[in-house]
DNA sequence: TTTGAATACCTTGTATCGCAAGGTACTGTT
DNA sequence: AACAGTACCTTGCGATACAAGGTATTCAAA
């Protein structure tokens, strides 16, 4: 059911703060929505290309430099949508609830 | 965003009360929840198939008979993991919007 | 009686998303 | 020089949703 809902999370959590790859699996993992590698890259790309987030290269101090993805002040205005696309579906569960 | 939801809308939609196709099209509808016909039968057999719903046909008063969908005791149980998994996603989108 | 419109059923092809598995490259240590 | 660890990414598969198109039943009007 989670499905669609990760681009989401995703938005969430770097519009604050920059991550890598491995910070937003920990992330996501402590907030119970466990995310793979493999659905991860490809994503992060995708949402790179589209502007809504960009990246920059930083140092560590135990391999290879990491790839810091943030969001876009386009990336805040899609968030924004996405915020309230959110609304509109618990809206509509909540309705059939009843 | 919505991609996932539709087969939890659809299950709390048919609990207690059958509905055939342009029922529950028009039931979302209402819910500000969009479906395509190509989407739901394909959904509704797949249902049916799992022993999740069942249905009976009816006839109708102007054109053919109606399939009626309703949700099945095995469907009660799996609409009430479908019911902790919405939960367990509310706590994840609200701990990330912190 | 036959034709057509309305209704209801369903299928096929395409795009997207998420997962599993596998592959490349850089770093530091042994 | 070799290896383990870390980080990047790609490919192939299955599932989901949409768009478009197709079949069948009913009733009413020509």
């Amino acid at each position: 059911m989670r499905k669609g809902m990760l681009e989401y999370c995703i938005m969430l959590l770097l519009r604050h703060q920059a991550c890598y790859t491995n910070d937003i699996i920990q992330r996501l993992r402590e907030a119970e929505m466990i995310v793979m590698e493999g659905t991860l890259y490809p994503l992060l790309s995708r949402l790179k290309r589209d502007g809504l987030l960009a990246y920059e290269w930083r140092e560590s101090t135990q391999g290879p430099p990491r790839k810091y993805y943030l969001l876009t002040d386009e990336g805040q205005q899609a968030l924004a949508q996405l915020n309230a696309g959110w609304e509109e579906i618990q809206r509509t569960v909540n309705l059939l609830k009843q």
